[in-house]
DNA sequence: AAAAAACCCAACCGCGTTCGG
DNA sequence: ACCGAACGCGGTTGGGTTTTT
């Protein structure tokens, strides 16, 4: 029983990858491009499962990566960011230009949040000091921040974020197409809107979250400018404190 | 200098979601 | 609408490295 296993494993090689394993891997995506996963290993001529050709590829040899000691303002983000999103490691991931999910998972689980539960003791009274991790004052406030109401963060499960509540207000307005409107002005929208039978004080609308999450290393975050002008407000700077205290499971998102 | 403990991170695993027939 | 394959994600593990005793 269970699940069926992503690839016969027997006769593939398992854990680290050799220079000449990379280097196939790297040409043959040079050439043929990444994706189709599962065939890949066998017409790149490597002895591995295709999960574990992605996750090399993805983690490591992509050549728009950047590797090494995260900046303080790296630091600065996770840590606002993890307070927001909690364990949402890809989402945080696509807020860090050149950083991988696992890269910032890894660097969380062995760094940062050490440094934050520490400085939660030490505003606890709970430990003496202790030389910090935390590279400068930006980085330490953006910790002494996430200590506070540290169990707020949006949805720690894996769900993905494809709704958004659209006030009655608007609706009528963005579903009745303007005839200057152009094309694009409708996609930005959504091409599935549904209104409900009672006459909608709300309607759901597809979209992509991350287009709401613009990064703005001062304040964390800005609003869309786009969907501003579309007159839809989801969020401000202002907002990410009221955002993270206000919804709940309740909400629909 | 050697052993033990702690740390770090690449890689693996299983599950949920998306896609395409 | 359904189903299987493929993809993507987050949690966990294993082993190499560094630090401490």
């Amino acid at each position: 029983m269970g699940r069926k296993p992503c690839c016969v494993k027997e006769g593939l090689n398992r854990g680290a990858w050799s220079a000449r394993e990379d280097d196939m891997l790297t040409n043959y995506i040079k050439i043929h491009g990444a994706g189709k996963w599962r065939d890949l290993p066998q017409r790149a001529g490597l002895k591995r499962c295709g999960k574990s050709c992605r996750l090399r590829w993805l983690n490591y040899l992509r050549p728009d990566i950047k590797r090494g000691n995260f900046s303080a303002d790296e630091e600065e983000l996770i840590i606002r960011l993890h307070k927001l999103l909690g364990n949402r490691w890809s989402l945080i991931a696509g807020r860090l230009p050149a950083r991988t999910d696992n890269e910032i998972k890894n660097h969380w689980n062995t760094n940062l949040s050490k440094s934050v539960l520490w400085l939660r003791d030490q505003l606890n009274n709970k430990t003496g000091p202790r030389e910090g991790r935390m590279k400068n004052s930006a980085v330490v406030a953006a910790a002494a921040e996430a200590t506070v109401e540290p169990t707020k963060a949006i949805r720690t499960k894996a769900v993905r974020c494809t709704k958004a509540v659209v006030p009655a207000a608007l609706q009528l307005e963005r579903l009745t197409p303007k005839s200057d409107m152009s094309t694009t002005d409708h996609q930005s929208i959504s091409s599935s809107a549904i209104i409900d039978q009672d006459n909608c004080i709300d309607f759901l609308m597809d979209l992509d979250i991350s287009e709401f999450l613009v990064p703005d290393l001062d304040m964390g975050f800005c609003p869309d400018q786009n969907l501003e002008s579309l007159g839809i407000k989801i969020f401000s700077s202002s907002m990410e404190e009221e955002f993270t205290n206000n919804w709940t499971d309740n909400d629909v998102f």
